[in-house]
DNA sequence: AACCGACACAACCGCGGAGAG
DNA sequence: ACTCTCCGCGGTTGTGTCGGT
């Protein structure tokens, strides 16, 4: 099991390679194949150790390496694949035809791992941070959706209410935190500084709010044009966004809306137009989040859009490869970037 | 203009598996 | 069964670039 001697030789050049180094790589590879990677320095006329030409080749030169950017569906596939496989990035490579293990390896490293801190997911396991302060930019969130409610009325609310649907999944997971009698136990008797007083303030408030006026108006399961004005209905109960886990909220309440763009946008200037079968504006954070003790039912749903009007449609599967879906679909994890 | 920190990406390092002798 | 060599992989480091002060 003697450990390669590769690289400790002395005398062979290491660093960044000049163009005509990776000529002669490529003219030498091009003519002969790589072969023996060991053998290839010396035959091309390079004074380089065969790992680094190999490295160099496979991360860099190689003809199929698609360069530039990551699309959205490449950043999904990765977001997917990392849930199922970890950091097995040649694996991930393979299902990602042009990028190469090095590339997704630095492109996780470097943008979606912290993506998924910023939001307060555990990057290795794809589900929210268990621990309280890690999930505070979602309780800041909330706390302005608090502040939002005492103070506009319920047209207004109505209309915050559409675009702002991935907060109440969000609420799903504080729901679940704080029927938590565990999770709040902790969490109380571990309070050291003033902020963390205030955390903890924040979240008993937020616990009195949950049989509040919007949470009430969507367990209605009858349209509700009188609660959301004229132009905008809430059109009654057709695909879940899955409460199932939250015993005080079965069975899994939903709701439909159909909006007038044009309205809803000349009301919140934060309200996106989608594109026909783009889905970007909602998602229900997070549909998935970790039971107690059993996983939650999966229900699907999710937002789809016929061009004039939005509706929720369908999200699926199971945990855990299911959760990348919704975190690409966030709104935040895109403003995070 | 110079400096500095953050960021992105290329390259290196070291470990472990596989296969040949 | 054991040793040795080669290769691939994942983690880490080094370096260039960019934006802010």
């Amino acid at each position: 099991m003697g450990r390669s001697p590769c690289c400790d030789e002395t005398g062979l050049k290491k660093g960044p390679w000049t163009p005509e180094e990776d000529q002669k790589l490529i003219d030498y590879i091009q003519k002969h194949g790589h072969g023996s990677w060991r053998a290839l320095p010396k035959l091309a006329g390079l004074n380089r150790c065969g790992k680094s030409c190999r490295l160099r080749w496979t991360n860099y030169l190689r003809p199929d390496i698609k360069r530039g950017k990551f699309s959205q569906e490449e950043e999904q596939t990765i977001l997917n694949l990392h849930s199922i496989l970890g950091n097995k990035w040649s694996a991930i490579a393979t299902h990602l035809p042009g990028r190469t293990d090095n590339e997704i390896k630095n492109f996780w490293n470097t943008h979606l791992r912290k993506k998924l801190i910023q939001m307060g997911f555990d990057p290795m396991t794809h589900r929210p941070r268990t621990d309280i302060f890690a999930s505070l930019p979602h309780l800041i969130a909330l706390a302005n959706l608090k502040e939002f409610m005492e103070h506009h009325s319920w047209e207004e609310q109505a209309v915050r209410l559409q675009s702002e649907t991935v907060q109440m999944a969000r609420l799903q997971y504080l729901q679940y935190l704080l029927q938590s009698p565990a999770s709040m136990a902790g969490f109380s008797d571990n309070i050291n500084t003033a902020s963390e007083m205030e955390t903890y303030n924040l979240l008993n408030s937020l616990s009195s709010m949950k049989d509040g006026p919007v949470l009430n108006a969507i367990q209605l399961e009858t349209p509700t044009s009188s609660f959301l004005g004229t132009s905008t209905t809430l059109q009654g109960i057709h695909d879940s966004i899955p409460f199932s886990h939250l015993p005080d909220l079965q069975p899994p309440c939903s709701f439909q809306t159909s909006l007038n763009n044009d309205m809803v946008q000349s009301q919140n200037p934060n309200f996106k137009v989608l594109s026909p079968g783009k889905n970007s504006l909602d998602s229900p954070w997070p549909s998935s989040t970790p039971a107690p003790t059993e996983a939650p039912p999966v229900t699907e749903t999710s937002i789809t859009n016929t061009g004039d009007a939005c509706s929720t449609s369908s999200y699926g599967g199971a945990p855990p490869s299911f959760w990348p879906d919704l975190l690409l679909e966030d709104p935040l994890f895109h403003e995070i970037a």
